[in-house]
DNA sequence: AGCGATTTAAACAAGC
DNA sequence: GGCTTGTTTAAATCGC
């Protein structure tokens, strides 16, 4: 799928470019849509040439039809109409070149291999609002001649006519109808009338290889002429076929809206699958700091997943700069598409207990792929349990960040609630704290760093870089500030995702402190509940909110909202049950 | 091969 | 009785 044949340079080009010159994909998503935009203007415009051209050749058609046989005019009738479908043709042409252009630009996907039926469907049924404008001014034009014209309505088969994806053509039928319908009784438009003896078998997107293309129908012709008069009388402006041009609208719609689901996906995968080239230049980084992290962040990942030992329990980053880069997937995240058993699989040295940043550099990816994501149920709970404001959750709030948080934990909940609340019985880290209101479990930071040896000396300059960056304090948070508010365009409208907050940044880049400072020396030298032994033991504090843990929680809520969108606790389709084996 | 870490499943109990 | 929470056991997998 992620053939880079697909993708041709220019896309590849534009997509680099946009992402270098801008963080969000947001930005990236609405030059689409602006050409998107541009490209159905012009799909318009292209469209009402070909249908007024129709008009004409099919007036002349009706006009020398009811002239019966004047076989002196038609000569240079036939010259006429010629000409008209020369024109037709050129349009087309033009057309065709200006969509391939646009394909060039990658502003429109085309699959090599279908140049054909997407042109016809992207030119003619891009614009449903106004082929219903089109279809209201015939329709309030013809109503008078509908009397007249009865339709012979035969065929079931338009009936149902099926998603018949290669003939998106239909919109635009209804006026061609109309006025073929008449059969030249209706001659409001006068044109300059010609015969229309000549099989034009290009000219109408609704005849192909001899068959009507209606969808539904597939009457199959000798000539085009008789194509017309089935058009004309199969297909007449009735009741049915309002009802299946609206059918096909719809359809149009649908498959408008599928590509452009998949090409927002593309470009997701692209920015991601290229954005650690790119990543160190990714943003204006008016944060030194920060960048410098990133940097030997996204350097060292780009090396190589190896060629650094990480602490198993301490994060690489104290923070990511973000969530600009979110839809950034490192290594870990790629081969962790498909870990059978582990979240995490050590083969890479990845950190097991990837810190917040780790986490949150990947959440918006686990936030809607349905993938399950490389860390251990000890380290998800345990950052769950860091990331809320009084480090301490009870089994539903941690149930809740699961949720919340990755896709892949909005079904099977069976399973994978069993083994947090195994997790949480089975490891010592995780304390349970009795609290007047019920339970609450902790994280004792210290037993959690003692599951596995751990070398800080793995990156000795990471640890500098993120003292570094600890030493500047007020400078970072400035410069948090400023790179927040450069950064905080909202990705997807769902999501809070982005950018976290100042706070939770801070909050990281503590926190990673104290993990890398608990492995280097073992003097607590921070007042961070996280370090002591028994966190949160001693802010009993009430845990209120049932329903909606997270949510109020006033200044430091900022840690927690920042992960957490609204609206996404709302339960989009959580089927528990379907497809759920597809992890194992 | 042994071991530890982890995941998954399941049984069970207590409390609401 | 059903559900949630919490504990515990067991089996299986994986990597060292």
């Amino acid at each position: 799928m992620m053939t880079p044949q697909v993708i041709t340079p220019q896309q590849m080009q534009q997509i680099l470019q946009q992402q270098v010159l801008s963080p969000q994909q947001l930005q990236v998503l609405l030059q689409q849509q602006q050409a998107l935009m541009l490209q159905q203007q012009l799909q318009e415009f292209y469209k009402k040439q070909q249908e007024q051209l129709h008009l004409q050749l099919l007036q002349q058609q009706q006009q020398q039809q009811h002239a019966g046989s004047k076989q002196s005019k038609e000569q240079q009738v036939s010259a006429q109409q010629l000409a008209f479908q020369q024109q037709l043709l050129q349009v087309q042409q033009v057309q065709q070149q200006h969509l391939l252009n646009l394909q060039r630009q990658g502003l429109l996907t085309i699959q090599p291999g279908q140049t054909g039926l997407p042109l016809h469907s992207l030119t003619q049924g891009m614009i449903p609002a106004e082929l219903q404008q089109l279809w209201k001014e015939v329709t309030n034009a013809h109503v008078k001649e509908e009397h007249n014209n009865n339709n012979n309505s035969s065929s079931n088969n338009n009936g149902h006519r099926g998603l018949d994806l290669s003939s998106p053509a239909t919109p635009k039928n209804p006026l061609l109808n109309q006025h073929a319908s008449t059969n030249g009784q209706y001659m409001s438009h006068k044109r300059e009338g010609s015969t229309l003896e000549e099989p034009s078998p290009n000219s109408h997107p609704l005849y192909g290889h001899g068959v009507c293309k209606w969808p539904g129908c597939e009457a199959v012709f000798d000539d085009f002429h008789s194509f017309l008069k089935h058009l004309n009388n199969e297909h007449a402006l009735d009741d049915r076929s309002t009802a299946q041009c609206r059918v096909q609208m719809q359809v149009v719609q649908q498959l408008e809206l599928q590509l452009a689901k998949d090409k927002e996906r593309l470009q997701a995968m692209m920015t991601h699958l290229h954005v650690k080239s790119t990543e160190p230049k990714a943003t204006p980084q008016p944060l030194n700091l920060v960048s410098s992290v990133t940097l030997s962040k996204s350097a060292h990942e780009a090396s190589s997943p190896l060629s650094l030992p990480q602490t198993p329990t301490t994060p690489t980053t104290p923070l990511t700069p973000l969530s600009q880069t979110h839809s950034v997937i490192t290594a870990n995240s790629l081969h962790s598409v498909a870990p059978r058993r582990r979240f995490f699989s050590e083969k890479y040295n990845m950190p097991i207990s990837p810190g917040t940043d780790y986490i949150n550099q990947n959440k918006d990816f686990y936030m809607n792929a349905d993938v399950r994501p490389p860390f251990t149920y000890a380290s998800l709970i345990r950052q769950a349990i860091l990331e809320s404001p009084e480090k301490q959750l009870t089994l539903n709030e941690i149930y809740n960040w699961f949720t919340r948080m990755f896709a892949y934990f909005r079904r099977n909940a069976a399973t994978w609630k069993n083994a947090v609340r195994h997790n949480l019985s089975l490891h010592k880290c995780f304390v349970r704290v009795e609290n007047v209101k019920g339970a609450v479990w902790t994280v004792d930071e210290l037993e959690f760093q003692k599951r596995r040896p751990q070398k800080i000396s793995g990156s000795p300059a990471l640890v500098k870089n993120i003292q570094t960056s600890l030493g500047y304090g007020p400078t970072l948070s400035a410069a948090f500030q400023a790179s927040m508010a450069e950064n905080n365009i909202p990705l997807y409208t769902t999501a809070s995702i982005g950018s976290p907050t100042l706070h939770s940044l801070a909050h990281a880049i503590r926190e990673e402190m104290n993990g890398a400072m608990d492995h280097g020396n073992s003097n607590g030298s921070d007042s961070s509940p996280g370090r002591s032994p028994l966190p949160a033991m001693h802010h009993i504090s009430v845990k209120e909110e049932p329903l909606d843990p997270d949510d109020h929680e006033g200044p430091l809520s900022l840690v927690t909202t920042a992960n957490h969108s609204p609206d996404f606790d709302h339960h989009r389709d959580y089927d528990d049950d379907q497809g759920h084996d597809d992890m194992l």
